[in-house]
DNA sequence: ACAATAAATGAGAATAAGTCTCATTTATTT
DNA sequence: AAATAAATGAGACTTATTCTCATTTATTGT
């Protein structure tokens, strides 16, 4: 049985945001699209359907809430993607030739060594490090239909 | 005795670039800073020294001849570093509330996991990794004069 | 279900980071 | 020192994002 917070009219409500049409398109696409995408290519997807500064309210409202995140790939490109209760902690792999960008999930000896690291820099430095990001660039190989 | 690559000069005479005022007044204010700066912080020091559209040619000489790192802070401001010749491989820290980025070392151990990590990305994905880099979320505690 | 109220939207104007143009200045080469 | 090539400054231009405001849509109370 498929996890009805997938469904954007329950995510809207679970958050307690309104339920409105721009919103449930966005959330939709984003769900369909299934991975981190660029404002571009999402702009692209929702011509016609959701006005342009509808769009970047409706992206500011779900990071509001906590179920957006958003980066900006090597080539400066804006990116975002939905969080899920279902994701784990992950990060990201980008492609320097198509700009395509890859969810990738690191082992949990890794993650806890680097929450070891992280300890020590908090105490030498005086910092109270509160989240981490590991990025990944390179290229992707033959079966990227993107870049050939 | 002080390293002669850091001197503005010898370090466009090495990477054959023209001397150029706007070129050494750059490199100084960058090596005076000593740290990550935001392009705002780097203009604001530049004002009625050099033209906003020569800081940007600067910069991208820069770039070209790698000696300049450049990335995006998490709250979207453009950061610039000069990657001196004595830097070691390093990541970065930031301040979620003054926006300071800080420089950070971690330990080999952690490195050589996170390659071994990377070596294990590469062969499921099937993608060629180049390049990484960890970055670090938190807040500056007492010591910091731009919070407070 | 219906009116009243509050919130969200669309269209396009405004802002601002970064790029581009071109006449002038500066560096390099001869 | 003259000739040539490269770099600069000033401001125009481009474009991503934000803002404004009249209209539409959602929510609330009856
Ligand atoms: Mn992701
Ligand atoms: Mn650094
Ligand atoms: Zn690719
Ligand atoms: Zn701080």
């Amino acid at each position: 049985m498929k996890n009805m917070t997938q469904e954007p009219r329950n995510i809207l409500s679970q958050h307690k945001v309104s339920i409105t049409n721009p919103r449930i398109i966005v959330l939709d696409t984003l769900l369909d699209f299934g991975n981190p995408i660029t404002i571009e290519e999402l702009q692209s997807k929702l011509k016609g359907k959701v006005a342009k500064s509808t769009l970047y309210r409706v992206l500011n409202d779900l990071k509001k809430i906590n179920i957006l995140n958003e980066f900006t790939s090597p080539d400066n490109a804006v990116v975002v993607e939905l969080i899920l209760e279902e994701d784990s902690h992950h990060h990201h792999l980008f492609c320097s030739d198509c700009g395509e960008v890859i969810d990738v999930e690191l082992s949990d000896e890794f993650e806890m060594m680097l929450v070891k690291e992280m300890e020590k820099v908090q105490k030498e430095l005086n910092f109270e490090i509160k989240d981490h990001r590991v990025e990944m660039f390179g290229l992707c190989t033959d079966e990227c239909s993107n870049c050939e």
